[in-house]
DNA sequence: CTGAAAGCGCTTACAG
DNA sequence: CTGAAAGCGCTTACAG
């Protein structure tokens, strides 16, 4: 009828039991208590399940604090990316989070916003918190400062589909490149004959790949590159997608090869639109990458497609693998990426009057 | 030419330089350091310049641990939530982590895949991190465990459209329940007169405050309600939404409120061409939370919008509030959710002869 | 199989 | 304005 309730509520925090505190409720030493705490095998069974016992009677649970001061472990991973928001990555944090979870480790996820000072920034606050690895989507892997920087953190490193020269590091890659060479033999099958490329910006792998696959891609197959464009970080949204359509179509293409986030392969769509063209009718359309959204697009999208589960479970286990030791030479794992035919490719509309050629 | 390169470059972590380190290259006592990191006042300026100087030359930073353990702060706040890949979720975890970032404060995320087990597990593990406060997107905001859960954490919690019984916690609240009636009075103006809904899992707010919004609605439109139709989490996808539409139309509904993920959205706009109907001819629908996917779907949705980056700035301000201090009564933010109508919504088709009325 | 003791890198009264 | 010392909660040789 006195003590206010929120006294007893709050309180919990200032006096959460210590390793002392459990150590006395199973009448061992703190040794001892620390030994069951982190799976020791030599603790005698009966003392084990003596601390088990009390762990559970007086909700007792390590401080991740004193931990990592002590051993210079933090069990954090750190997860360093643009913006979650964003169909791709936010895919790619979903499951490393998972399974990281499943091996202790928690994801400290730091977002840059596409620039290079927020991706600095980033950078510093996951390292001053201790993580222990570091999973990076870059949004420049050209900067040698880049580097220098993750070097000098000391700590293991997977790259999510990005290459930085003079840095050896575990790195999953997407084979982006065989999906854009793949979606050019589609088209050219199909019988078109002038194709354009929007990729993304070529700081990044990604971005590199598919432009020489689209390069390799047209000149295997004897189809006219009309037309390159490479979208900038700063210009990922759908206006970027508009002028890519009326550019491409200005140059008299009848098959786009949109290698660029979604949202820019939709506005690709809008423009060709706008420019009163249909697709497939008068466009053919590939977009990149799987998601709600290009499965949800009309007309549904074709797309070169991966796994982006399969991306994540490689490198939450590279980073499990190298924490547990360091010193293996650096992996590389390839994560395949092939096209996945729905209805925004067709045949082109005509003969090519346009072109000279007579064949 | 002897010692390898990764000698030198690995060493950088075993030797990070610690306040001892610092206090020396700037000749004053670990004290003094201290109290230039942490800006204290009572620094003579010419002391201070020389303890400044020697952090950027020896590249000194503090150890977050070491600091955790003894002001029992850890400058980390958790954010608990379904899932990072989700339009809402991900935008929300793009702000929150970006605004916090400003504040000194770092996001850690952990995802409960939905599930009431993930749920625990992602709520212990953030706990286990020593997060200072924490932002939460529960899965379910009526089981009496959560309350209890909470409180005994001892930390600020900011809930996002949730509401949870006998727990005084700071919260940011949309309000979907007004947005749903002027949907309803938007599709009655167009002329509609049979009505369905469909709305998320009943064990969050938005679920609930939707449903309310729609009766009341109706009820105050003098609209007839055909079919309310409730999505539960494990049921969040694209065939739901086919599900929605088949089982709304055969009521007879010429107007659907969907008032749950876009997903299902996208879903119930497939349903309704599936079932050789066009949007917005012979069925409106209005979607619910703006996005990328809202804006690309064809045709574009009419939506219940809000501004989720209001949503996290109000919910990283609250916390950042909290931080300072703890005993401030239990605060609310509302935000504000408002139609937007796009192109799937129109007149309904034709005087409607399946319903008895002559009016 | 068990325990006493040192020490991880900080911050914070306390004394001057 | 400055510094010596204690202590946050752990883990880990070391000794038995």
């Amino acid at each position: 009828m006195t003590a206010p309730d929120s006294e007893r509520v709050r309180s919990g925090r200032r006096s959460d039991p210590t390793i002392f505190d459990l150590a006395r409720a199973a009448s061992v030493s703190k040794t001892t208590a620390s030994r069951v705490l982190n799976g020791a095998p030599n603790v005698a069974p009966e003392t084990r399940a003596r601390v088990l016992e009390a762990i559970a009677r007086i909700d007792y649970r390590v401080n991740a604090a004193a931990r990592t001061l002590r051993t210079t472990r933090s069990f954090l991973a750190g997860y360093l990316v643009p913006a979650v928001s964003n169909d791709v990555f936010g895919k790619l944090a979903d499951v490393l989070d998972e399974e990281l979870r499943h091996e202790g480790i928690g994801l400290l996820i730091a977002t840059s916003g596409w620039h290079p000072e927020g991706e600095q920034q980033a950078f510093e606050s996951l390292r001053a918190r201790n993580v222990d690895a570091l999973v990076l989507s870059l949004s420049n892997d050209r900067d040698p400062r880049v580097a220098e920087r993750i070097r000098s953190a000391g700590i293991p490193v997977v790259l999510i589909d990005r290459e930085v020269k003079g840095l050896a590091a575990d790195v999953v890659l997407s084979d982006g490149r065989r999906g854009v060479k793949q979606a050019v033999r589609h088209l050219a099958d199909l019988g078109h004959r002038r194709l354009g490329v929007a990729v993304i910006d070529l700081l990044v792998r990604p971005g590199r790949e598919a432009l020489a696959g689209f390069r390799a891609g047209t000149e295997e197959a004897g189809v006219e590159n009309v037309g390159e464009i490479v979208v900038e970080y700063e210009r990922v949204d759908r206006g970027m997608g508009h002028e890519i359509a009326s550019r491409l179509i200005a140059n008299g293409a009848t098959g786009i090869i949109s290698s660029v986030p979604t949202t820019v392969t939709a506005g690709v769509l809008e423009g060709i639109h706008k420019a009163g063209l249909r697709v497939p009718r008068d466009v053919s359309v590939v977009g990149f990458d799987e998601s709600d959204l290009a499965s949800v697009i009309s007309p549904p999208l074709t797309v070169i497609a991966r796994s982006l589960e399969q991306v994540s479970r490689y490198a939450s286990r590279l980073i499990a693998s190298r924490l547990i030791d360091d010193t293996q030479p650096p992996r590389v794992e390839n994560v395949d990426m092939r096209l996945l035919v729905r209805e925004s490719t067709g045949p082109p509309p005509a003969p090519q009057a346009v072109a000279g050629q007579v064949t």
